[in-house]
Formats: structure tokens, C-alpha cells, sequence
DNA sequence: CTAATTAGTTATTAATCACTAGTTAGGGTC
DNA sequence: GACCCTAACTAGTGATTAATAACTAATTAG
């Protein structure tokens, strides 16, 4: 009757039942009761393993992270080119929201924000590395002639990320009513034709829908 | 002692009041009793004005979408050309987040979304009418051979947008550490560049920082 | 086998919040 | 100046919710 597990395994499935159910009520409107109904414990059981709410919260940025990270590792293995390391990034990244939106709703919660200080420096942090990541890309991709050599990577690499930004936004708002990686892949191959060099980038026309 | 106002007047103090604060402790997370305080009222005073708390949050949406629509079509008026006028339009709404930043706060929380679904809807519309507009410039712009004629003005829009909200995303995060129009400006010169002819586009040329 | 450890329970609490009931008073009209 | 409408107030309620206290039982160590 009573389930008895390692703390270690108890904590990864409240942080996976967190993650899984933040994004229906908005992550800040998620209870320490509905949790525990979701792990199948008493309300009270979480706070032996996350004494305050909030360091519960800090262990699920943690494994957004880790997510995220191994997402970009995987996404940069073997050889490529750099714009396809691009392309396979923001794929990774798109792959992730769609499988597990509640990141988007915890990335942009201002309610969170404003209560756990760390939390959104943590996700700072963790935008700014991914910035750097596809910055870096981009960087290569100029010296390679891939793209515009005249171009500020920093710059280029906002404008990518802000797809992905906007892009989340809108498959928020549209109550998810369309497929982000094939959307997302459609418009950062337009992108990626803009920031190539001019003249050359022209040729690989697509036919307006 | 008792300051009494007409019914037309407080409501617009307590939407005023409410968009002031919403962006502090985020918008869910903004009490009756807060609003009331910074109103000058008792804490039931606000529910003579809204019934239902939603009621004022739906007040809200529309005041923001006036504020949006009113920033449009003063971005819209006079003679220029379609990009600057997407220059224009993308300014206002930069501008609107910054001296408004609960916008982006209210536009993006999914705890008042779930609750509402009104307003998730709301906003979605919001955002495709101004998605339509830019779309429009963008298909005008690329007719007068301002960006490349290839171009399908919905996804350019999309990038153009998702631009916004990449930066939004962003200066909330870091703590609003920069200056949103200004940033804005630069992105927006780096994205128009990239969508214009190809080979004409890049004569235009900056120095990577 | 016993003792210590620790994951889990039930019961409760203090705080917070949206919202209601009943009353008071300000300001225009006659 | 009496009258009325209605914006405001004081007082309170029920529902939620994070967190605590005290106890219980499963697992592990010696």
C-alpha cells in the first residue's frame, strides 16, 4: 500500500510530474497537491524532498538545463557544416518545447521570475550559453562563406534565436495548432538565405504559398 | 476623507493601476488588495467597478490592444516607404513594451491564460492583425523591389515579429540591461538587409562591433 | 534480531484571496 | 434643504494552499 522509494528516484519523478503538468494551469499556478497526486503521494510527502517550494522549482530549472545542454551536444556531434550544426540546433531546441512545452511556460513566467530571483538568472545563463553556441556557428559559417562574412555573429545569432522565440510565442497562442519543427525549419531556412551572402543566397528560390 | 469618482473614471484608474503593476510580481500573482492600494480604495471597492476579477483582466486585454492599434496607426500615417514604415511599426511596439512592460508580462503568462481562455484568443488576434500588417508592408515592399521579390511576406512578417519577442524575451530575462528600441533598431536593419535583393542588399554594409 | 534511519502518513495551521452583505456618505437635482 | 442614486466603506466568509507537527512503517546496518 505505501510505495516506498529512494529519495534520488522520488525526487526525479516529482521534477518529471512537475514538468509534465506545469504547463496546463501555468506553472505557478501548480500545487504541491496536484504533484503529489500525479507521483501518487500525500501532499505533505513533497516537502521531504523539497523542503520549500521554490527548491523544487530550482531542481526542475536544473533539469531544463541538463535537457537543453544534451540536446545541443547531441545536436553537435559528427561532421556538418556550420549552418546545418545551426539547423540541427534549433532543431533540438524546437524538438524540446514541443515535447515538453512547459519549458516555454516556465521560461517566460513572470510570475516565478519575480519570486525565485535565481531562477530566471539561471535561465539567463542558460539562453546566453545556447546564444554563444549558435554565435560561434555563425562565426564559422562567415569564414567558411557560408553566410555574409560582413556579418556580426552576435547579432545573426539573436535574430536566429528570436525565431524560435517568436515562434513559441505564436504556437502558444494559437493553442498549439501547428507543427513548430516544420514550421520553425521553413523560416530558419529563410533566415539562414538572408544572413548568406547577398547575391548567391538569391539563387535557391522557394515558391511563395 | 472618502473620495468619490465617477464609475468611468476609477475604472480606468484601476486598469491603469492594474497594468502598472502587473509586470512586479507578475500578473497572477497581483491582488485585488494591491490594486486597490495603489488606487486609493478599499480592497471590495475594486468588485463595485469588476464584478469578477476576470472582468478587469479582460478591461485590461482591450486596453492593451487600443494601446497597440493606436501605436499602429500613428506608425502608419504619412508618406514613406514600406520598410520604413515596418522600421515604424516595429518602433511603436518596442516603445510600448518598454514603457509598458506588463504587456509582455500579460501577453505571455500562461497562468492567465488557462484561466481565461478568452484572453489567450484575444491576444492571438491581437497578434495576427499585426502580423497581417507587417505582412502587408512586407508584400508592398517587396512589389517597390525594397526586400527580394521572392519573398513570402507571412514567414518574412514571422521573422520580423519573432524578432520583437526574441528581444522581449531577452531584456526580460536580463533584467531589462539594455535599451530595448535601440537594440531593436540594430536587429531590425541586420533582418530587413537580409530580406532585401540579395545582391543590392549588401552594399549597405556595417561594421561588425 | 535489533536499532537506527528515513520515506511516508494524517491532521492541522496560518496566511492569502476573491468575493459578499450590509451600511455610510458624497454630489447632483428639485 | 430634503431626496436619491451610487460610489465607497467596514466586516466577514469560504476556499485554497504552502508548510509544520507528530506519528508510522519500510528498509538497511551492525
Amino acid at each position: 500500500m505505501r510505495i516506498r522509494k529512494s529519495a534520488e528516484t522520488r525526487k526525479a519523478e516529482i521534477v518529471d510530474a512537475t514538468l509534465r503538468l506545469a504547463d496546463k494551469l501555468g506553472p505557478d499556478r501548480l500545487t504541491t497537491e496536484t504533484i503529489a497526486e500525479a507521483v501518487g503521494l500525500s501532499q505533505p510527502g513533497i516537502f521531504r524532498h523539497f523542503p520549500k517550494k521554490q527548491d523544487l522549482w530550482e531542481e526542475v530549472a536544473a533539469r531544463v538545463g541538463s535537457m537543453m545542454e544534451a540536446g545541443w551536444k547531441k545536436a553537435q556531434g559528427g561532421d556538418a557544416t556550420s549552418t546545418v550544426r545551426i539547423h540541427m540546433l534549433i532543431g533540438a531546441q524546437l524538438r524540446l518545447i514541443q515535447s515538453t512545452p512547459a519549458i516555454s511556460s516556465i521560461l517566460f513566467s513572470r510570475e516565478l521570475h519575480t519570486k525565485n530571483k535565481g531562477l530566471r538568472a539561471a535561465f539567463f545563463a542558460l539562453m546566453s550559453r545556447f546564444h554563444k553556441l549558435i554565435a560561434g556557428h555563425v562565426a564559422q559559417a562567415c569564414a567558411a562563406g557560408e553566410l555574409r562574412d560582413d556579418l556580426d555573429p552576435d547579432d545573426a545569432a539573436f535574430l536566429i534565436i528570436g525565431l524560435v522565440q517568436g515562434l513559441a510565442v505564436r504556437w502558444s497562442l494559437s493553442g498549439r495548432s501547428f507543427d513548430l519543427t516544420e514550421e520553425g525549419n521553413r523560416l530558419l531556412d529563410l533566415q539562414l538565405m538572408g544572413l548568406a551572402s547577398g547575391s548567391s543566397g538569391a539563387n535557391k528560390e522557394r515558391s511563395a504559398s
